[in-house]
RNA sequence: CGGGGCGUAGCGCAGCCCGGUAGCGCGCCACGUUCGGGACGUGGAGGUCGUAGGUUCGAAUCCUGUCGCCCCGACCA
């Protein structure tokens, strides 16, 4: 039976259960999304609603990375998310890789359809002359703007970074994985010198990873991309990779070093300190809501999400147990004492009040949604003086003295944050192997997954066929691999260094 | 975009093969008893069966189109 039939049998579905991950894990995924209120299709085909609760996460991610952004230098603006046609079209080799997948507005105007009372037509009448875009990245918008914002080597570097929605036509889709439309930012710099420009690629590359690893707790790996695998319009992708816990890749950042490609696509030049006329060098560099999908898939569990403290809106919930009003109002005031205590230190509190649900039920689904830290207190509690804390990564309790609780639970979280971490770098590490030869990588792959670390000829062919035969991608080429002399596992030529591959999202 | 599956109450499904005007669980509302791990009883509300056509005396059920979702491929962040 599949197990679709199972989980939808009448009384698994009687609470909100998630399938289990070693049964179904896309499955997983999705009933996960939807059932800790992250997000839900919507009635747009392939463009998701992003829900209060996961919207949240998100603009904890935003607020954490503008700071980044705002800490190394730039500034954020906004540019128009049509793009004339025209414009789009000056850059080939990016506008090539993503026409396939253009949304484009051809009219301005709607109106009531002579045939058919009540019902809207596209008016023929009003045609654009041009047709707009709308953008499924804003390089060319950008620099056709910045072509009218240098002129002298004084003017750079331009550091603007932008949050935006685009919109990529995607023939599948999936909730924060690959939606239609999606939320990132994109930062677009301008610069003198091609080395400035790399410098500055770097730099945001090093921003993602420790973004990644300090607060989405996800140990990544920084890396260059193949020549496959770049963005087109680039001349070096760099990118971080992570690993989900089904043992496939995914990327959750890129930087794009771009050099003059889009300078010269939009005649953007300007005029050096020895007085020559040069193309400015540029770069990109973005982080989308496929984040929340990462954040996800790397640490959840079969009772639902877990979230890292530091991008968790709520860090601590409590659950009163009581019988009556009377009891109710006592633990009120403890809590009272507690929530402010846990406030003023910057945390965020939500005591669970509701008399419309039992405690085993606000339990599974405070533990649904990820919240790091449960307090309990109920009537014995009270007469004790304690609280029963439960951690949500590892599900353990304790009972705690209730004038400890402002100094223990920062330090719990803390904990929780590095253990959320440290789990998952374990787990990289032991879905990392090493392979020596073809028959082993494949085998690897199906029975193990996760990154495969092997020595590659460099050439694309490889890497084509490599993919081709096992669906496997070169994720990167890690920037701290070590100069090791060896053959390609496939080709058998001579390699200088390994590379990871994996199956991906 | 190709192949397969599925759209029936807020959610998950049964009914469809063999046409006769819709049912189950959860949820929801009311009242009572419960309350330290997803409570229970009693009563109640809720559905143009995705949508548009067609066949028929009669369509959730048969046929065609269309829209959407899921899975597998191709493509991509």
């Amino acid at each position: 039976m599949p197990f679709d039939r199972i989980l939808n049998n009448n009384y698994t579905s009687m609470a909100k259960e998630l399938p289990s991950r070693t049964e179904d894990y896309s499955l997983w995924y999705n009933e996960l999304v939807k059932k800790a209120d992250l997000a839900e299709h919507s009635d747009v085909r392939g463009c998701m609603v992003i829900k209060p609760y996961g919207y949240s996460i998100w603009e904890k991610m935003q607020q954490a990375l503008d700071k980044m952004f705002k800490d190394t230098g730039h500034t954020n603006a906004y540019f128009p998310l049509f793009v004339p046609k025209s414009l789009f079209e000056a850059e080939e080799q990016n506008a090539e890789g993503f026409a396939k997948e253009c949304a484009i507005v051809t009219h301005y105007r709607l109106k009531t359809d002579p045939q058919n009372k009540g019902k809207l037509i596209v008016d023929p009448d009003a045609q654009l002359e041009e047709e707009l875009v709308v953008r499924p990245t804003s390089e060319a918008i950008i620099w056709s703007t910045y072509k009218k914002w240098i002129q002298s080597y004084r003017d750079l570097p331009i550091l603007v970074n932008q949050w935006a929605n685009v919109v990529r036509w995607e023939m599948r889709t999936r909730l924060f994985l690959r939606t239609a439309e999606f939320l990132w930012q994109e930062g677009h710099t301008a610069h003198a010198t091609a080395a400035e420009a790399v410098k500055e690629t770097v730099q945001m590359l090093d921003v993602y990873a420790d973004f990644a690893e300090n607060f989405l707790a996800l140990p990544v790996v920084k890396g260059r991309k193949s020549e496959g695998e770049k963005f087109p319009g680039a001349i070096d992708t760099y990118c971080i990779e992570a690993m989900m816990q089904d043992g496939k890749a995914l990327q959750a950042g890129t930087s794009h070093f771009l050099g003059q490609n889009f300078a010269k696509a939009f005649n953007v030049q300007f005029t050096s300190r020895e007085g020559k006329l040069d193309y400015v060098w540029g770069t990109s560099w973005g982080v989308s809501t496929r984040l929340m999908g990462a954040l996800i898939m790397a640490h959840s569990d079969d009772d639902g999400l877990v979230l890292p403290p530091k991008l968790a809106p709520i860090h601590v919930v409590i659950v009163p147990i009581f019988k009556t009003e009377e009891e109710l109002t006592k633990i009120s005031d403890k809590v009272q004492e507690i929530s402010t205590a846990l406030r003023k230190q910057g945390y965020s509190v939500k005591f669970d009040n509701r008399d419309t649900h039992k405690p085993g039920f606000k339990f599974a689904e405070w533990e649904l949604k990820g919240v790091p830290v449960r307090l309990a207190i109920g009537p014995r509690d009270m007469e004790n003086g304690t609280v029963e804390v439960a951690r949500r990564d590892t599900k353990e309790k304790q009972v705690m003295k209730l004038d400890q609780v402002a100094v223990e639970i920062p330090k719990l979280l803390e904990d929780i944050q590095t253990n959320i971490y440290q789990r998952a770098l374990t787990f990289r590490n032991n879905v990392t192997t090493k392979v020596d030869t073809y028959e082993e990588f494949k085998k690897v792959l199906d029975e193990k997954g996760g990154f495969i670390s092997a020595h590659w000829d460099g050439t694309q062919e490889t890497e084509a066929a490599i993919k081709e035969e096992t669906k496997a991608t070169i994720r990167c080429i890690p920037l701290d691999a070590k100069e090791e002399a060896g053959t390609c596992m496939y080709s058998g030529k001579p390699s200088s260094k390994r590379v990871l591959f994996a199956r991906a999202y």
